[in-house]
DNA sequence: TATGAATGAGCGTTCATTCAT
DNA sequence: CATGAATGAACGCTCATTCAT
């Protein structure tokens, strides 16, 4: 507990390869099992080392999935920043933070399945640490509202709830696409959802020209 | 696995009693740390009773879990029966049922975190049995939702997208109160969640008169 | 243990019906399922008592398998003494003890079972019983035998590994009708078996008129 | 039940020693305990390592004892085919293969205690794994005994009887041998054995020259 | 670095036995 | 006498983690 794995953050793109086969093979496990069901015996197998290596990149098995986690997030953080940088109005802002974040959890299935499913609950790591990112995310989207608000787009509301109904929107549309496969392909849930959360807001959308 | 614990659905008042101060040592146990952090003496020892007596109510530990998220769900759409009847309108329905779950969630604060956040994921058999609940409950909605359409109450859209984005927003409206006390008390969630999620839906809220 | 049962040796025939009804459940559950898989569930239930009625009757489970094993053998005893009683020479006491030996086990089948398959090896009781009992039919076969090798019927011999063999043959004998069904009805294997003990023992047989 | 354990049948001879090393405490233990009075516990302390290593090389603690007991017989299958090669008539194999029994049970006596005493009864694997053995056995002894018949070298009698009869007097004595140390030596038994059985068949024994 | 055999704490579950009613 | 709910010690087995090679 709390030892660093002696190989963390070293250069050797060797190594750096080798640290992904883990990664990649736990999302698989924990994908599709769950992370109780997953032993560090199934990851490994799926990549093809020994267990002893596991342990040279990761301190235990809950670090691997946390690390799955973090990546994920990472990239839902960069991409929504990234996204809604060219945007003018709050509301725009939104649309395209709720486009971006389905378009990363649409390209890591795997991720996400464990970000929204297998992980909430599991462990007292995970909630710690999706309660940090969420909360992330919710101050994120509160900002926007309540900014909206004080801009007139909006009409008056408590941001903090809506900021959660929202992001509960769109993780049950991701949820219900990686379990029932409703809808197929995410893409196609990208402007219902749009529209979905920005109308709950209040505001007119589509936007009058 | 196997079969009937021998003193399940006795009609014997005692036995009653035993029967739910292990359910709700179980839910307490549960809710607080988790399905599997979760070992059944931790649940014994909170009823105070012994490890034998666990086994002549619940065949194991997984169905005791599964029957506090099949009580809480027995309960939720027992009231959202019921508080749809006087109704008159689609949207009239959707709001009340909304009102009605989170009446449930929040006058049952233990198993509404086993049912959100501890069980999914933590067990096959949750999974399955969640997956069916779900079904049942976005059927309903999303039946209400393309009648409301067929009546002009609300514009064309993906009934089947729009019901998982209600009933995520309203998930994670619970969730937030189980885990970050936002709002401090669920009710006063109710009027901001169906206002978001009724306006998201493209009605027109509050309704004019 | 150690306890006498409270019931044990009453006079009441309504208590002698019950210990008998006891005894020949657990009789049926021994011979069909084995010692260690049979619980004493399994016997109340067949007898259709409560639980706690089986210690009313036994200080405890391993007691009720010893009172059975001592049936089978009081009745064999009982019988190859009163078999012997008319038979002059010592090779027709040996036949006569043998068929009635298998006359007793092909007319209590569930105690042959228990007694040669199922308690042997089970519990250090009912080894010591066995051994006892073994020890008691040993001598009593090995002092014919060496009577009628001093009588000159028999050609000198071990008397102690003889007798042994010789009650081998009618266990195996036994033990085959029990499981194989070979031969299907235990009175055919008698006077093969007869015939087999006393060549065996390098008599004359049929012996000569 | 389930899959292969891990370490069984490698090529490795430290893992070879270590199987030995398990098999040797095992049998030491359900030899003198019992197969159900003995706990994976007990054998892995016998062995000196951690209960773990034990399902290193078992499926489970009922695999451990029927590999014990498919030893045994594998072991007497071998030194009966290979003793009763040089011998011309049926009687000679006969002989010979109860030569060959003995001393293999003679040379290993924990196992024979295993497969003559403690395993009989004490579990449905095993039962099946004797009776497929048995069947082997008797089936051997009896194709001897119906060949001899057919030669006329033995009078006409139930060959199957017969087998079984030849073979509960062979266990007997072995048993006797266990459990009584009558004879003290089993090779004492050989020839008084050898007699027995041959006589019994009806064969004049020893032959005459 | 990589291996994989070894570890052992810990868990779910069973069942012989008891005793208040 | 009879009942059967309650008990709790004990067992088989798993699996995250370690460390000698």
């Amino acid at each position: 507990m709390g030892r660093q794995p002696p190989l963390a953050g070293r250069d050797d793109p060797r190594l750096q390869e080798r640290y992904e086969q883990l990664l990649t093979a736990a999302a698989e496990e924990f994908a599709t099992r769950g992370y109780h069901q997953t032993t560090v015996k199934d990851i490994v197998e799926r990549a093809g080392v020994a267990t002893g290596t596991f342990y040279l990149y990761f301190a235990n098995k809950e670090q691997s999935c946390a690390a799955l986690i973090e990546r994920l997030y990472g990239r839902v953080l960069a991409e929504v920043v990234a996204a809604r940088a060219g945007k003018r109005t709050k509301l725009d802002k939104l649309a395209a933070s709720i486009r971006a974040a389905l378009q990363v959890f649409g390209a890591h299935r795997n991720l996400a399945h464990i970000a929204l499913v297998r992980a909430p609950g599991a462990h007292p790591l995970f909630d710690e640490l999706l309660a940090r990112i969420h909360r992330e995310l919710w101050d994120l989207v509160a900002e926007d509202i309540a900014e909206a608000i004080a801009e007139g787009l909006l009409p008056p509301q408590r941001a903090d709830l809506s900021a959660r109904a929202l992001i509960g929107a769109l993780y049950e549309v991701v949820i219900s696409w990686l379990q029932a496969e409703v809808p197929a392909r995410l893409e196609e849930a990208v402007e219902p959802l749009v529209a979905f959360c920005l109308r709950g807001l209040g505001a007119a959308w589509p936007p009058p020209r």
